[in-house]
DNA sequence: ATAAATATTTAGATACAACTAAAAATATAG
DNA sequence: CTATATTTTTAGTTGTATCTAAATATTTAT
């Protein structure tokens, strides 16, 4: 059996090789959880010898066929449970994330499999965040992060990479939602930062927020 | 904060407390939870320091207010995740115990309000149990278990007392339900089983079935 | 290429919640 | 009213997951 534990070091393996490429390092995988680098040593030696990561002293973490498996899986379940909150309890986007955390853990495949059939099978969850089919295929998207894009560019707003409450409420301040269509109009070599344009208002954004912004391009 | 098994035992001596009276003991609870006696006793312990049972060595425990508040407040969610089970995603009554099991330690106040509303604040579990309200309180039912009335009583059937999957797939199989029309044909003496008409039909039952089912009569 | 800085692991300790075995208290029976 | 049986508690151990401090390995910079 997968202790509540061991399915958040899989999560977090799993949110890191998303965002970045090579083997996970033992600090990041601290730096993700919220705990010690010691702490993460001891478990990383368990989940290698439970066959859940391939773990090598000193090198860094890579998920194995299964423990890839495992972690998909809860990163359907997050991510059902987070649009059943928004769609069917009326929370809202940055409201949703510290509960689907704990709903996630529930241990019934028949649970999530007719919470999916309720929900009609959703592809994407309220953040635009692709939701893992049962048998842990990606719905893929056309998208790119707005940071990538060239002044000038026009495009749909199609998601987020980022489920953080203050973030949530930043784009939302902003009349950032899923659907916007926005244009770069500057962007500063500074720093990375841009000017855009959301629905005939006028915002400056830093390099930290467009990142986390998915964006279909007409083309 | 009151952790996982802190409300499991707060659970289980509400549990006890509502079949019997007086003080709860050590033995009943290990019973009731599955564990042994000394565990109970050290976890009583625990209890006690945190003010959520009135526990004197050796004489039992029984839940203080600010227990009997948490019990009951898990017995809420619980019965409210079921309901939701059994209504919404189409669980079958005998199937949704063990989900509620988990989904009940979900800690946010938020979410449970909201699912009450998107349930549209029943008052019943789909075992016709009463869901306790927010504030704590109980819808009352006038009714009796089976095996207190006499011989000839016609009443319909309004709840069961007992969450097991055995229990309830065995009444699904006599064709008991919630509103079924019942009637005492004879009672043995001997062992206090019943004959008992359903819908048209004759069955034979235990005490220990009829203990479990809560009848309204006509007058 | 070696020294310094950084990253990772090991060692030892703590808290939680369970266990078994033994001791102590309470209840019951002759 | 003892003696026995039952119940409950204490003591000591185990497994999980965390921590701090210290040791070791790896990376970076001079």
């Amino acid at each position: 059996m997968i202790t509540l534990a061991e399915e958040n070091y899989l999560k977090a393996i799993l949110s890191i090789s998303l965002n970045e490429d090579g083997k996970v390092s033992t600090n990041a995988i601290a730096n993700e959880i919220g705990t010690s680098a010691a702490s993460v040593s001891d478990m990383l030696k368990k989940l290698g010898e439970k066959k859940l990561i391939k773990y090598e002293k000193y090198k860094g973490v890579e998920l194995s066929k299964l423990g890839q498996k495992k972690a998909v899986m809860i990163l359907r379940k997050h991510r059902l449970w987070e649009t059943f909150l928004v769609n069917k309890l009326d929370f809202n986007w940055g409201e949703v994330h510290d509960v689907a955390e704990q709903l996630e853990h529930i241990q019934s495949s028949e649970l999530i499999d007719r919470l999916d059939i309720f929900l009609e099978h959703p592809k994407f969850d309220p953040h635009g965040e692709p939701i893992p089919s049962k048998e842990g295929r990606m719905p893929n998207t056309n998208t790119i992060p707005l940071n990538k894009l060239n002044c000038g560019t026009i495009g749909l707003v199609m998601g987020v990479t980022l489920d953080e409450k203050e973030f949530l409420d930043y784009l939302t301040k902003l009349n950032i939602k899923i659907g916007s269509k926005i244009e770069i109009k500057e962007k500063i070599d500074f720093d990375q930062s841009l000017s855009i344009e959301i629905e005939n208002k006028y915002f400056h954004i830093s390099n930290e927020v467009s990142k986390h912004l998915l964006i279909k391009t007409k083309i």
